[in-house]
DNA sequence: GAACCTTACGCAAACGTTTGCGTGTGGAAA
DNA sequence: TTTCCACACGCAAACGTTTGCGTAAGGTTC
């Protein structure tokens, strides 16, 4: 089995040292052209590739850009990969992606391996784990290393870097007023527990719409589910002959779990009842009815957060020490779960 | 803004040399048992981790698999991906992903990168384009630098390596007959075009199972979709009027459109038209009603392909020279779309 | 006191690059 | 013939590791 060729093998077998071949193959004016061309022909006859280890040894850095997402199964973050992956080739990044797999030691696993020499910067959403265990040090420690870290829609308030995020209290308060807005009085609202931000906030978005409709908060309309992956049967009981004209759900996988449920229990979606949902995946455009729900955007979200942390690895020291908050916007994509 | 800690501040620090470093950090017993716990202590306090960058060259190794594949918001491939990260930790390699954007150039790109040094071996499925295109040249060469290579799902024949596929003519068999033993007998079936092979696995197997129950083909039940992302017009027009009691989908959004569309003309699933799919992905789950499905098991396909790659990075060269196809099964997964 | 053995460490090479600078060769100018 | 200058190339260091081997210092044995 052939091996790679070095810039070590091209000299010998061509009788030159090795940095006349490095040279030659950059087109160095020190080197004769005739030498050049012997150099390059060979190299490409041999198809040489300097070796990118080397050169990031050297250069102290590796031009990748380490990505880290609780799910990689999941629409929401491949969109925002999407995104960063679409910046990062342009700019000559490579992007190298873990998933944490919602799990805190997992993270930081991930986080140090390729903190470790395998990537110059990181943009990462926190696990579910990290978000309950209050425990940054891994982020904070990687930073305080010289490498830059972008935190997107999991963020953590209490880590000063740069941020991609949308303002989900806002985008929450949206889908409400919608509702509100086409004659909706009773929203129930199915939503995370509290230590998961963006459902916390989310909430919060739903009871400020409330409120400046001056209608009462009821603690009966709001149901925080603790293990998503087996929502259907609490969501089920919940909204069970509730008295309800409509449902917001803070991802999509409640709001087609409502749909679902409701269509069994025997209302029409949404003569009966109203649904909006958030996060405009793959689901909430092909179910029937097509969801109405709150985009957020990620492929934006990526293209952001990889600027950022490109302008952070590119920039001069000014750059370096200022850290920016970048707020996308969400937009409500209307569809057939809600009433005109 | 700190930077990492290497061996030779260490050495400094504590007056000692570099290699008494290394070696007291590896406990050699060559090292008095006093200055090795003082240069641990310190590296523990400087938080030292040794730099991947270096140990790769050193080792010639960069304990690094590359994953490439042609779509990255792919419920199936984030399956696979899952798999691939799943033995790839539990055996101390990272997992680096790139997606070709079905992209044949950016496979080559993607593919030539990683080759370069940031990558030991690859799992890869090809892109459309690629297919089409019948150049292999990247993976060939890939292959002939010594890093091995395993191809999964959207595999090529004519290149030699191991591969990891389900056998998609069965599997559209298996559906088929499904159908066929429920009762149908005018089945349509959705498809793509040729040239993606899985496609035309899949069509094989649709005309097998209706040649083994005697049902002639007939040229006007099959649509071959050369555009997904805009297959709805093409599905409703082909479906309309047409006088048949089920469809075979190749796909999970064809099946889903499939639905749609049959729906809105006016047809009741599966009591007028069955339906099934392929790719158990979160849409046949969600849908209502549920698809009935040929689950491909992705999490399965990457397990066994980062197996298979893992083996060839450490066997000796006994394994190493002899190429290994696996089949995974697929499974019917019985659900709503169809009739008992 | 000489010969020898441990102990505890340092040296240097290697992985594949890049690059500033030193140097030998040749030709041209004086 | 001598002096000088381009030209074309090689040397060596550096990036951060690991590791076989060399070697000082000190102790033991006769």
């Amino acid at each position: 089995m052939k091996r790679k060729v070095t810039l070590k093998q091209i000299a010998k077998e061509l009788d030159v040292s090795i940095s006349t071949v490095s040279k030659a193959l950059k087109d160095s004016a020190e080197i004769s052209l005739d030498t050049r061309q012997k150099v390059k022909a060979f190299a490409k006859l041999y198809n040489y590739k300097p070796n990118n280890i080397a050169l990031s040894l050297k250069n102290r850095k590796t031009k990748t850009i380490g990505v880290i997402i609780p799910e990689i199964v999941h629409h929401f973050f491949t969109t925002v990969i999407g995104g960063v992956e679409k910046v990062a080739n342009e700019k000559g990044y490579n992007v190298i992606i873990c998933s944490s797999n919602n799990s805190f030691d997992k993270e930081v696993i991930n986080l140090e391996m390729l903190a470790s020499g395998s990537a110059d910067g990181f943009i990462l959403s926190v696990a579910k784990e990290t978000q309950l265990k209050k425990d940054y040090h891994h982020i904070e420690e990687t930073m305080s290393q010289g490498m830059p870290v972008v935190l997107f829609d999991r963020i953590i308030d209490e880590v000063v870097c740069d941020k991609v995020i949308i303002d989900d209290a806002k985008g929450a308060q949206t889908a409400t007023n919608h509702l509100l807005s086409i004659g909706c009085k009773k929203i129930a609202i199915l939503t995370t527990v509290d230590y998961i931000s963006v459902g916390k906030l989310r909430t919060n978005g739903y009871l400020r719409a409330l409120r400046a409709y001056d209608i009462p908060e009821k603690e009966e309309l709001i149901l925080k589910i603790e293990d998503i992956d087996n929502c259907e049967a609490e969501i089920s009981d919940f909204l069970l002959d509730k008295d309800i004209d409509a449902v917001f759900a803070v991802n999509e996988l409640f709001a087609v779990t409502a749909a679902k449920v409701l269509d069994r229990q025997g209302k029409k979606i949404p003569d009966d009842i109203s649904i909006i949902g958030f996060t405009d995946g793959i689901l909430s455009k092909h179910f029937i009815p097509s969801l109405t729900t709150i985009s957020q955007h990620g492929e934006d979200m990526g293209i952001r957060a990889a600027k950022l942390l490109i302008d952070k690895l590119e920039g001069d020291d000014a750059v370096t020490e200022e850290y920016r908050t970048v707020i996308i916007d969400t937009s409500l994509i209307e569809r057939k779960s809600t009433k005109k």
